[in-house]
This record gives structure tokens, sequence and C-alpha cells, in this order.
DNA sequence: TTTAAATGCTAAATCCATTTAGCGATTAGA
DNA sequence: TCTAATCGCTAAATGGATTTAGCATTTAAA
């Protein structure tokens, strides 16, 4: 490591209150001799002087750390939290990653985790609902951000691609085309994004006209499992073929393909299938799939922005609904 | 933030010091009596004291954080990164994650500047050579494991894939059937990756006996556009449509696919494409692509339990090749 | 009874940077 | 000439946990 403040105290032969207080622009407030100053700032840069972040972080209540929560490090996440790192660094901020994968236990224990650590705030794509955020924000006395997933509250910040928007726009393309005997296949159920994309769904729906039947609804989660076992539920149960499959994530997607190679390879010669998430790979299959392709870049971007917002400028909570892309092949 | 040990001796009515010692499981050494001992747990208990990480960190000049640089968090290195962070939580360490975007210079700048953030070692996919990692290694006073790329070197931790078996198997697939006008579209040709999936190439050839043609040997990058780029220079260059095609990363073929579609839609009725990486949507892809899985998992858990091992266990360094698995479909 | 050993605990130093209150010397003003 | 202001800088406190050296007190041994 390098030199500490009081070793080049002891080489530029001043205190170390002065090599400080050069250091940190305010030679002019303690009237520091220019001569002095020009003479620390040489002495410091000659031996690469980097103030001990840990020292400043206990002196300074402040670590210039942020924690990021998140269910995966998957193709979405993954691309968030590798955005987020980038803009964050730029601002002088290290990010802490940990992922739950999807275990509201896990979130807790992370969120608490993070917290003793001193990270300065959290950026969370949550699984609580509103009064186990409320519960948490009164323990916690740092700013959080959730990404992804929002809880409704105006004091709560969060950035989320506008899923019912997005879900609205794709399932609307095929009712424009006459299609309505549409399937949707879920997520788990209590989350924004859920209800977000569930209620674009219905809304699609409705403006032609057509209730949706509560039997062609199903979640279960968003494992590539849970998409095996939902289509099969609607391959299965029905006699009739579905005109359409709608999938509210790539992974469920996935679970879907599988079951169809595995057990019912001419899905696709009866049934149209669209998906929220996209995915390059998705270009390739036969016949072509609709999808939503969701902002990934966008959405890290805004909450880190928010995050500095409160931690630097005194601003207060934000949301941000971040518009999503329609994929038609 | 919970309590200060100070406030927690003042409720204990004993020093500081005696709280500590019990709290470091030090009492009978220190001849602390049982019940003060157990008062003090009590106190710590109740309200769930826990030490303050940086103060804790400064003093023992020991962060309990290991910074993990990486290219990107894509699917590959975001599923080792996840399985890291996983890892070391189990152990009470943190995970500071930071792309590089496969630049050299950003990679610079992010090990020094994790290092003087105080991370207790660097988990590092790696894009330098053997010098310059000496030069590192000799300023910077923490473990290093490599991860993903190696680097020659009999005092250089790293756990990597077994890039040139699996190439070699994957391609001797090929070479069996009789197939071997095979073209190589490879990466970054100095990394490790890169030579050691193009020996066990020319390997899995040479032992059919022929003789690799160097002109069909490419390697320009890893990203998509570079594989769309390869797969155009072979497709244009040569009259002679290929016998087949071998990427060497999974966004390499994403490149080739993206031009096929564009350019040469006939492509996979004269040319069997293969590919290092795998991804489960390979599955519905016509005709199918044999492949290379990667076991992320075991990499990271690899990679961690060096770090790990020389942290706390007074182990040297070690190094370990993953065995990857051959996907034919 | 005296000395030595054991007992139970603590003061103070340490890690390093930041910041407040203020000291001594010089200059300016009256 | 004396006071007030200005100049240039620093001692010491602070943040919180750890650790070393050692202080009283009590018990045991001689």
């Amino acid at each position: 490591m390098s030199l500490s403040l009081e070793e080049l105290a002891l080489k530029a032969d001043v205190s170390k209150t002065t090599v400080s207080l050069v250091l940190n622009g305010k030679s002019s407030i303690y009237r520091i001799s220019k001569e002095t100053e020009n003479r620390i700032l040489k002495i410091a840069k000659e031996h690469n002087y980097k103030p001990n972040s840990i020292a400043r972080a206990l002196r300074l209540n402040k670590s210039l750390t942020i924690g990021l929560i998140i269910p995966y490090l998957n193709r979405h996440f993954g691309r968030v939290a590798e955005v987020i790192e980038q803009n964050a660094r730029e601002l002088g901020y290290q990010i802490i990653i940990a992922v739950t994968q999807d275990c509201l236990n896990t979130e807790h224990d992370l969120i608490e985790n993070l917290y003793e650590r001193n990270v300065d705030g959290l950026i969370l794509a949550t699984m609580m609902n509103r009064d186990q955020f409320n519960d948490l924000s009164s323990k916690i006395k740092i700013p959080i951000v959730l990404v992804d997933r929002r809880i409704d509250g105006d004091d709560i910040a969060w950035v989320v691609s506008d899923d019912e928007q997005g879900t609205y726009e794709l399932v609307s393309v095929l009712c424009q085309e006459g299609v309505t005997d549409i399937y949707f296949v879920g997520g788990i159920e209590k989350l924004s994004t859920s209800i977000d994309r569930l209620n674009g769904f219905k809304k699609a729906l409705l403006d032609k006209g057509v209730e949706c039947n509560q039997s062609k609804i199903q979640q279960i989660g968003y494992a590539v499992a849970d998409g095996y076992e939902m289509t099969k539920n609607i391959i299965e149960r029905f006699s009739k073929t579905p005109e359409a499959i709608f999938t509210s994530a790539i992974t469920l997607l996935e679970g879907l393909l599988q079951y169809a190679k595995e057990h019912k390879p001419d899905l696709f010669s009866h049934t149209r299938v669209i998906t929220y998430d996209d995915h390059p790979m998705l270009d390739y299959l036969q016949p072509p799939i609709f999808s939503v392709r969701q902002n990934a870049e966008e959405i890290a971007k805004k909450s880190f922005e928010i995050m500095h917002g409160i931690l630097e400028k005194n601003r207060s909570f934000a949301q941000e609904l971040i518009k999503p892309e329609l994929i038609l092949r």
C-alpha cells in the first residue's frame, strides 16, 4: 500500500493536518501558503499518494460503496449490474454484489449483511411487499432504490421497465391480427413485474372486447422448470390447441421450448408464441417469436443516477418507468 | 447502525477491552469470569451487536472483501460471479465486482482501484501477458487468482476450463465423421483461451493426419461483430463452401448466425457448425449445433476455494483445469 | 508472615484520515 | 505604542475495534 498521511507530512516537513487540508483542496480556506501547497502536492504526486479508503470511510462514515442485490446474474440482471458498475465507477463508487436466487429470506439476510458492512446505499430487485419494505426502511438508515420490481408508495424510489405498456403493445399485435385465444405463462404472482405484465395482457384483450378467462392464466414462478410446467398444463389440460401463448420472461420461454421439443414438436404450427424479454438467439428460431426488449442499460443508468442524487445532491426519491422496445420478427 | 463496543461496555459495566475479548472468544485466555462473560454475551445478543466492519478492517488491515474483475457480466461470467459470490458469502467475504470490457487499460485501472480500496484478494479474468502480470505482482501485495484465462508460470494461481481438451474432443467428433475441412473462428489471439482452443483444434485435425491450413484460421476478437466479420471473410474469400466452421465462443456463433441470416441463409445445408460455449437455446436451432459446455459453477467454486486457502489457511497458489462437457445434439 | 502466583480486568496504543479550535508571529490601523 | 487583524500552520479529538502490557486484588505456597 502507498504511504500514509503521516509519512507524507514527515517528508514535506509539515503536520499531517496541513497535508490533509492541501490534498482536500482546503488550502485557501486555511490560508496554507502557495509554496507549502505546491511542495506538498509535488511530494504527494511523486509518491502516488492515495488516502487509505478504510480510514477515510471510518472517519467520514461514508464508504463510497453501493450494495446491489438481485435475484440472479442472468442475461438481464447481468447487463443491469454491468452498467450500474460502470456508472458508479465513474463517480467513485464501488459495487458490492449479492444474489438472492429469488429467496426472500436470503434477501433479508443480504440486506442486513450489506447494511452492516456500511454500504452507503442499496439498489435492490426485491421480493418484499409494502409492509415488509416499510419495516425494513424504518430500520435501515441508508437510501434504497428499487430496480426492476417496484413497490407502490409515494416515497419509494424505483426504476422499472414499463411492463404493463410493453406487454400491452406486444399482446395487442396479436389481437390486431384477430388472435385472442392467448394463454398467459406468468412468474411470481405478487411481484410488480407479474402484476403489471398481467394487467397489460388483460388490457390488450379488453381493447378487443375479450374478457380474459382466468383458466388461461398461470403463475408459478420465473424458473425454466416453471415455464415447462405451465406449458405442460396448458397443452395437457385443454383439448383445444391454444391460438397463442405469452411467456412473461425469457426463462419461461425456455421452459416452453423444452416442453415443446420433448412432447409437442408441432406446437408452432398451430400456436403463436410471444414473450416478454428479448434474446438475440430468437432471431434464429423458426418461426420467429415476437418479444419485448427491456432497456437494461437505461434501467441501470437511471437507478444509479437516482441513488447518486440522493447521496450527493440532496435530491429525494424518484420513480422512473423505462420504455421497452417491441421486437417483431 | 447498531451499538458500538463502547456503548455495550457501558451497559455491561466493564471496559470495552473486556467486551472485545469476550466477543472474540478470548475470555479464557484473559481469564474473564464466566459470570462477566455471560452478562456481556447476553447484552450483546439483546442489542444485536455487530462490530463495525470498517473500524475492524482498519485495525486488522483485512476487509473481508474480494475484488472480482471480469470482462463482462455475460452468461458465462455472470454465472461465475454468482457462484463466487455465494461461496464467498458463506465464508464471510463480500465481492466487489468490476468489468473491463476486455480493455487492458481499464483492467489496470480497476486493479489499482480495488487494491487501494483494500480488498483482501483479487480474482481476475485477465488480458495481461506474463511480463505485465509479473510487474503487477511485484507492486501488489495481495493474492491474485486468475480465472478463465491463465498465464503460464509455476507460482501463478489459476482456474480455467480445459479449453484445449474440450476443443479437441468437439472437433474430433467431426473428424471421426470424416469432416476435416474446418474453419476456425477465434477470439483475442494472445489469450490462453484462444491459444488453447486453437491447439485443441489443430491437434484434432493432426490426429486425422490433416495439417491445418493457416488461411482457415481467423482471430479478431470475442465480440458478436467479430464473429460476423470472420464468417463473412470465410464465406466471401473462398469459392468453396466450407465443410464446417468452429466458433470459439458463443458470441462468435451469434455473429455467424447473424451473417448467415442476412447473407447466406443456406449455410447450414452445406456447412456443419460447432461451437465452444453452450447455450440452452441451441437446443432449438435447426440444425442442431454441437457445443462444449464450460462448467462455470466448478470454475467459480475452485477459484474462490484457492483464494480462501491462501488467505486463511496459509496455502500457496494452485492451478486447476476444469473439465468441460461435450453437448452433441 | 512474607512472597509468589493466580485472578479478573483495564488503560492506552494502534490503524489512518479528517476537522475543529486555536497558537504564535507578523502586519496594519489608530 | 498598543490593539486588532491577518497569516500560516498545528495539536488534539474523532471514528470503532483490537491488542499489549500491566495494575490491583486475592489466594496459595514457603
